[in-house]
DNA sequence: TCAAAAGTGTTAAGCCTACACCCATGA
DNA sequence: TCATGGGTGTAGGCTTAACACTTTTGA
């Protein structure tokens, strides 16, 4: 260990975003168009450099505020990418966040400023570096996570209906699940609260809407 | 963003070593005496600095083996610390590693040298910085994980008997477990080979040993 | 009246938890 | 023979998984 800060070397910081969002069919990321050497021109996850007088969660919210005009969206830091050899530009260590949003919600003017595409999971083209890595390690962590605790609310609407919030699970486990058990498992969690109206496009009969209950 | 690499400030980066061991009673880590300032002779975790051209993960292999002797070591990558303000001499951001070491092996020598000494977790003496803050998260991590996943015995010496598996257990998840459940599930995950061996160190009966099976 | 999606319960299996006595042995 | 820790089984409650029919209503 070198006893002394000034002489060890110092290195870059990105934040890569990846940004999921769900079309009530599919979870799909938000990928951007790089338009930068090196690799301008291919498809890359939307990331940024960390600054002098930031946290990295400060950082990873500049950049997504960058691409889709949101701030206070749920983000979630996943494991550091250090390979020397990741960024064949200069060397880079990447801190990737998951960021979860309502499709709906993002500027669609910043999004092709950035000429930037939302991708399925089952279509994302070739990416630079490591990120589609970075990808698969974020998909992961989303998953562990959705099963224990109730997140994923933020891919939504505000209202939302059970059909709409089982798809988004099937989505993201990746797998069906049986309509009776889904909604006695999130009934009992008691997370949501059943609004007296009705969502009239999908069927005749309406179903009902709920809202994710802060408490 | 900004379009060009060199105009991004770069950082001095630490990877701090949350050492775990196992007395066969507490759960311990290993602190250092920092042996340069800032806070020289606080306690501390052991840290070193990224090397130009190392991954992460080697940096904290290097720590690791300067001050246990030990190589081949399970490390585990947790979230990254970045404060501006987290170290009051320079901005220096921390990516922590915890590793699980059966005590037994560590080198004495290099313990000495470092002036460290093993701590019970509800033990553990002011730290550094936000050291106790990292500590934390560790802990946490490690208590989600071998509650899913069979780790936890790198912690152990090579054989073991039941009882010792089940006081780590009690260790790490920090309440008491019921004997014979915890046996029964253990033997149904059928990781661990009987060896027809028996500890007689411990009573008059003898206890069957254990090793791991890596299969 | 029919088509299309919404809404609703039960049963069986497996899993987790709590709990207490006999065994083997050396002193 | 006794004191010490080692080893073993069962019953009840809870959770999970599998499964199908009735309701509503607009067209």
């Amino acid at each position: 260990m070198t006893h002394s800060y000034s002489a060890n070397p110092k290195f870059l910081l990105a934040v890569d975003c990846i940004i999921f969002g769900f079309d009530n069919e599919d979870l799909k990321i938000l990928l951007i168009k790089r338009g930068f050497e090196p690799e301008k021109g291919s498809w890359s996850l939307m990331g940024g450099f960390l600054g002098e007088r930031e946290t990295l969660q400060e950082a990873a919210e500049r950049v997504l505020h960058l691409l889709t005009g949101l701030k206070r969206v749920f983000l979630q830091q996943i494991r550091a990418f250090s390979d020397p050899e990741r960024d064949t530009a200069e060397r880079t260590i990447s801190i990737p966040f998951y960021a979860l949003i309502d499709i709906a919600k993002h500027n669609e003017e910043l999004s092709k400023h950035y000429s930037a595409r939302w991708f399925s999971l089952n279509e994302i083209p070739t990416l630079i570096f490591d990120h589609q890595e970075i990808v698969n390690e974020a998909i992961l962590h989303l998953r562990n996570r959705v099963m224990v605790e109730p997140i994923g609310f933020e891919l939504l609407p505000k209202k939302f209906t059970m059909l709409q919030l089982q798809k988004l699970y099937e989505a993201i486990l990746g797998h069906p699940l049986d309509k009776r058990n889904f909604i006695k498992k999130i009934n009992q969690m008691n997370i949501l609260d059943k609004l007296p109206e009705k969502d009239m496009t999908s069927s005749k009969k309406g179903s009902y809407l709920f809202e994710y209950s802060s408490k």
